[in-house]
DNA sequence: TGTCGCATACCGACCGGTTGGTATGATAAT
DNA sequence: ATTATCATACCAACCGGTCGGTATGCGACA
């Protein structure tokens, strides 16, 4: 759930400039915390128009939540490690991308999926779907290295589709706690969540010398 | 942080009882997402007793985290795992009590300083140092025991101290993916990623037979 | 070619309700 | 008599959302 700004073309339409001020805006103040006036303000346009693209705030959770979900998606879909012949070295390369991700205060790399869900998940059934359909399909992603993993090195008492949803839960948990820090150790703190999620599988798979 | 109101004893006072409410909402509704009237008629209180015991809704922040925090430290330090002699168990031991405190809808297991530092790590730097206790103090109480397990078994690469920090990540972790649940749902898979740290230090301390 | 009909995109003033917070007073214990 | 603990009444600011209106563009048809 990472890619900055820089990742993405910059937005033309009202709507895009919308969605992407509603992705760094929740990111640091959370959805409850942001206000429409606020999101428009951020976008530079009127509440008008916000309210032409988007039937309520909480339609643009939605949106905020599919958009992020296709650009991250996007994103992990053309990254290099696909290539790699072993499907350990795979999701190893995956867990390295994201550690390499991420960096400097918490609301750049954290994710909007996540922080959205948490506030509103008894209040808004719709916030709540989409936010599972962008964190559960990032897990999707990974579960067909992971199943050839598990299935390659005779792993038992789990599964490629169970592991897959422990790498985002490690991702989410990391998050948090990045989040408790000043902005100086946060980064810092993520990433040694993600070490100990790459030496889980390092130990599950057999895995001994290390590349990268 | 884990314990219901049941380990709780019954708030007599308006503080407490507005303590008490907190944590019932911010947990359910989240922070920004509640407010101050609710607070109110949840703990059937007036405004007045509100504003007499806390300067503001963000002091009342930071109290429900010291509350919260106070309340589940209390819990964990007399559960009785703490007795095993060996250190590996008595972390497997914390774990599995973690694992069988998750039940119901995602509300009544989570954690409400990781919902509480999620929205206002920006916003509020008292709340964010408040989160920040109660969780890195959460890990504190299991640092002894990871640390005697890491010289026990001779881990090289981390420590006690880090795979402590890394046990509340995947906490943290679980209650946001449960969170993405329906109902039904939210604690298997909270469950679940118990389940995954617990095998990680069963690897990583060479504990081939379960207990428990 | 011009223009009519209509849809899309957007503006900004405005509305009723809710918000966090305050001012003041009542009650009861010390 | 004083102080701690609340209740009642109230306020200004802000909230999400609505509404009447404008600018632009596109296809149909005379």
């Amino acid at each position: 759930m990472i890619p900055n700004r820089a990742f993405r073309p910059a937005p033309v339409t009202a709507r895009d400039k919308l969605l992407e001020a509603a992705v760094k805006l929740v990111r640091r103040q959370g959805f409850a915390g942001t206000s429409v006036e606020q999101l428009c303000g951020e976008a530079g346009v009127t509440k008008g128009a916000f309210f032409h693209h988007f039937a309520s705030k909480e339609a643009l959770g939605v949106a905020a939540a599919e958009y992020w979900s296709a650009s991250t998606g996007a994103f992990f879909a053309e990254a290099p490690f696909h290539h790699l012949p072993d499907p350990v070295d795979r999701v190893l390369g995956y867990i390295d991308l994201r550690i390499a991700l991420i960096g400097g205060p918490a609301e750049s790399f954290s994710c909007v999926a996540g922080t959205l869900v948490q506030e509103a998940f008894r209040s808004s059934a719709a916030i709540r779907v989409a936010a599972e359909s962008s964190i559960m399909g990032n897990a999707r992603a990974l579960e067909a290295d992971l199943d050839a993993a598990v299935r390659q090195c005779g792993i038992e008492g789990t599964t490629g589709a169970s592991l897959a949803r422990h790498v985002q839960a490690v991702i989410q948990g990391a998050f948090v706690l990045a989040k408790t820090q000043p902005e100086s150790g946060a980064a810092d703190l993520a990433r040694e969540q993600l070490a100990h999620l790459r030496r889980y599988f390092v130990l599950l798979f057999g895995r001994d010398a290390q590349e990268e």
